[in-house]
DNA sequence: CTGAAAGCGCTTACAG
DNA sequence: CTGAAAGCGCTTACAG
């Protein structure tokens, strides 16, 4: 039965292709009786204009990506964190008749799809200044919003979260519970990145607390599951004396209570434990998790709006940086310190 | 500085856009010396051709969506699944140079963006025959493949799992444990879908071992986390005397066992909890669930597959469904059926 | 208020 | 092996 057009709309109703574009995009050129006319013969034919047609013309796709890049080769992250955060920028394009793109990426990724599709913006997940990825995707002269990625350029549109806060509130929860050997599985720590933030927090809250900081606490491994699983030998070795842990991830920190656990190592009886995120589970891991908490799906929401300021260059936020808030979701992976805790350990 | 188009290479090239286009296509009838120059100029000034365009004239998008109905309103589900299966089919179409756009619908989606984007198909998850939303799809006659669907119309092209095996499986291992009174989480059950399905090979297993079908043990709440949560109440009743439940979601059985916790109930030592799924994070639970493990990111590439398939109309598989096979993957949240049993519940 | 025409950037018969 | 030209389905000055 052949696509309709725009011609064919016209035919039937006897007009020119000029007035059905004008019924179409409301130009308010056009009169009453036409533009009902008009209507019923779209609605009659299931006329639905070609995006292509359009896009070629005005050099806007109405497509916008989110673009994570790859842990593993080739897959990305299992980390549902990622499909909330998605689900949020889906959430907001839709609102802006606006659609998605999921795209993941690696180094050698030409990023040649942003000028074949005309995009209209990128969303940018996990990134920083040092990344061939992102010097690339700065060379594409594209509108695009930064998650989690502290770049220094005033000039860029950012959003992240308070991490600082972040890492501030979830030590000093774990101090006023009377830990002071409190060590810190980050992921990898570059300067300026989202771990940086969270462990500067860290520092502060133990500073303040006149707690020494000792490097022996802080683990750079990767806080997937798996990571924080494997960390749990190094948290038990006696001789460190560690009584509570705080993980940057919420799945790293499922990893590691159940690497204790096989160690018959308690969470919090013996040991407590912080996250980071508050992923929908956490309320039901056994014991649930205290954590730092984010509006991951908020995120994707404002991701777009601020994607959609920027191409529209009205500003609706003061600055081009957004930073959200963060708070302390206090559950029951963490309890004061045990008083039996240093005698276990004296063996 | 204005995009590159084919015209400004040709002319710094010194040929026509028709020979530009042919390299482009490897249309096999230019020179080499003309490919090698046309190449180098399209390096040079760093050509991409545009997609708009090229949609245009061929009716080809290279654009496929993965269409998933909310069950909230306007957000999609929380469930991980859903992002493994998404990174499947996002890594299938990396492969085939396709791009995905990811999609939430609701009944009143008008699918216009299927004409208007000329998509080249649609993958769509958890739908039915009886869906608005299903009827809708078909009536767009554009390649489709649906997921965990149960279509009878042999035409269609589906994939899905073994759910009545899977049910069987995880039945029969509990029964094999010594359980008796195996209550159900179901969700809704629909007549030909997934958990009907599910539900038949529950019946199988119980019949072969002579146990007596009772409907009571029979739950169709919703099996999200917190549905799963709230069924611990029912559950727990003294006088369905229930040993065993087998949920059919690894979400449901984490928000059941944590429901199970909170009243006293242990897992497994008081009731065994078999799930369905095997998410990344069922290894990690306390205690780890016993699940029926799926490959979910492979269907999604296995979708990618069908969809092409049913694109280029040669089919690599024999047969328009696939059926993928599931199997039980023991871990610690299922265990003999305890002796003090029936006396804890006589009280 | 309406329409004829140019043009967006490609590809593909067609002619040479 | 190469090129001029038509056409994909729109929108937008421009003219009336």
């Amino acid at each position: 039965m052949g696509k309709v057009t725009i011609k064919d709309v016209a035919r039937r109703a006897n007009v020119s292709v000029t007035t059905v574009s004008n019924v179409l995009n409301n130009s308010g050129r056009t009169s009453p009786d036409t533009i009902r006319k008009v209507r019923q013969v779209i609605e009659e034919m299931e006329f639905s204009p070609s995006a292509s047609a359009r896009n070629l013309r005005d050099k806007k796709s109405h497509l916008i990506a989110v673009v994570v890049p790859f842990l593993e080769k080739g897959r990305l992250q299992d980390n549902p964190f990622y499909w909330h955060l998605v689900l949020g920028v889906e959430e907001g394009a839709r609102n802006h008749r606006l659609h998605v793109i999921l795209l993941g990426v690696d180094e050698e990724e030409s990023f040649s799809f942003v000028q074949e599709r005309h995009l209209d913006g990128l969303i940018v997940v996990g990134t920083y200044e040092q990344s061939p990825i992102f010097k690339k995707i700065l060379s594409l002269d594209v509108p695009c919003v930064f998650m989690d990625s502290y770049l220094s350029d005033p000039n860029l549109y950012q959003i992240y979260l308070d991490d600082e806060v972040g890492g501030y509130l979830g030590t000093k929860h774990l101090i006023s519970l009377g830990h002071r050997r409190i060590a810190l599985l980050t992921g990898k720590i570059l300067e300026g990145g989202v771990s940086h933030m969270r462990w500067l927090g860290y520092c502060r809250a133990m500073e303040e607390a006149g707690l020494p900081y000792d490097p022996d606490l802080i683990r750079e491994e990767p806080v997937s599951t798996i990571g924080g699983y494997q960390a749990a030998q190094y948290i038990t070795d006696a001789r460190k004396q560690i009584t509570a842990v705080f993980v940057f991830s919420d799945v790293g920190a499922m990893g590691l209570i159940k690497g204790l656990h096989e160690l018959g190592v308690q969470v919090p009886r013996d040991v407590s434990v912080v996250g980071f995120d508050d992923l929908f589970y956490t309320d039901y891991m056994l014991p649930s998790l205290t954590t730092v908490k984010q509006d991951i799906a908020e995120r994707g929401n404002i991701a777009v709006q601020l994607l959609l300021d920027q191409i529209s260059e009205e500003l609706r936020y003061d600055s081009r940086k957004v930073v959200l808030p963060v708070s302390l979701k206090v559950r029951q992976s963490t309890a004061p310190v045990s008083p039996h805790h240093d005698e276990n350990r004296a063996d």
